[in-house]
DNA sequence: ATTAGAATTTTGAGTAGTCAAAATCACCGC
DNA sequence: GCGGTGATTTTGACTACTCAAAATTCTAAT
């Protein structure tokens, strides 16, 4: 039986949800799943028990949710189809990426085996989406790259914008107005706990600001 | 409350269904519509009771149904966008005709106004998709342009396929291999109703018979 | 050890869509 | 006018998904 949309999109909170874990045990708290799915506590119970029933996920009542392997190899083909429309709506379409993610969040539960491989092949087999975040292969396999945030890297030193993780429609714009868009180069100046803040310098000498929080949504490579 | 992809199918059956109607009556019976939706009949019945309580059909029972002015204009942009989607499948990705179809059909309800318009624009506003069906307006007008079928039109007259009334993949891949495609011009040599065949030249003067259920699909116009 | 508070699960109910089969209706031929 | 036939509607039931609110369980602080 093909899973249906409200199936993909619980597998792929899961997967999300567990990446972002620390500690062996993966187990993504049922609290967390459903604040994601924009749903009530109960039904999250509910549909991760069904779930269970047909052995895509490990659920431990009182404890969390973890994806299984054939689980887990559908959650990453569900990401791999999301993430390859966004970049085709991005490159083909002339869309911005700020405005990508909702049609993707839509597309990525009906387009056909075929179509997703006709997309891929026209984009050149990309692995990485507009935002930066890894696609997902055929076989469901994901390249985990360790990346530094801008609260981790070295000081003073050039690093490019690998990622960014928060698909804010605002903040992507925000971003991009201040040339910090993967593949920009920057360096941190300064960090300042107390004032929770973190200072850049970007490409022409631009100096800019921002907060701790959103500091961490952005992911750097050293060069 | 915007509709779900369910109502939308029934709206586009429905419209479909009423443009195959003689008559000032326009009214399709449930069971050409439980049909044509692969439903039974009971479940086509209690769907258009619901609809006809949103204002979006009308319903008389024992007779049939018949979109309202509402029903009407959201049924266009239904096909709309279903055959926007299938030129741009075949234009921009490269399917081919006869696989688009399937596609489209779930596309269609999911595509956002923004990606749609997008889409529309890449193609240059085109009047007509792959298989010459006429591409309804964004204000959910539809030109029905008069045309002659293989039945109708005259004999030794150079006519030119404008349009091909049926999606099978089997029947579409046959009119291409026989360049009988949109676009094509042909003339039709003789009609017999005995052995219920038309006999056609076609470009290079090539020859061929097919049935008369097979000929009232294709719609020529006379150069 | 108790216990308050938070997280989780259970319960009861509701919506959307579907089917099979029984009941009903419309209409045509006689 | 009377039946019979085929189309249509009604009925009762089921699946998938959801919520609010009550009940339960876990945990961490006293
Ligand atoms: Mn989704
Ligand atoms: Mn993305
Ligand atoms: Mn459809
Ligand atoms: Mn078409």
């Amino acid at each position: 039986m093909l899973p249906s949309s409200t199936v993909e999109n619980y597998l792929k909170a899961i997967f999300l949800g567990q990446s972002q874990l620390t500690g062996a045990q993966r187990l993504l708290p049922m609290g967390q799943l459903a604040l994601s799915l924009g749903v009530a506590p109960g039904t999250a119970t509910t549909m991760v028990k069904a779930l269970a029933e047909s052995g895509l996920v490990e659920y431990e009542p009182y404890n969390g949710v973890r994806l299984s392997g054939a689980g887990s190899r559908l959650a990453a083909l569900v990401l791999r189809r999301h993430r390859l429309i966004e970049l085709f709506l991005v490159q083909v379409l002339g869309m911005r990426w700020d405005e990508v993610h909702d049609d993707a969040e839509q597309l990525e539960h009906v387009v056909s085996e075929r179509l997703i491989e006709r997309i891929d092949e026209v984009l050149g087999h990309p692995e990485v989406d507009p935002h930066g975040d890894p696609i997902p292969s055929r076989e469901g396999e994901v390249v985990w790259r360790a990346l530094d945030s801008l609260l981790t890297c070295p000081l003073h030193t050039p690093v490019t914008v690998m990622r960014v993780t928060d698909q804010d429609a605002a903040f992507l714009r925000f971003l991009e107005k201040h040339d910090l868009k993967p593949g920009q180069s920057i360096e941190v100046e300064a960090r300042d706990e107390v004032s929770d803040s973190v200072s850049l310098k970007g490409k022409t000498d631009q100096r800019i600001t921002i907060g701790m929080r959103a500091a961490s949504k952005l992911l750097v490579e050293v060069r």
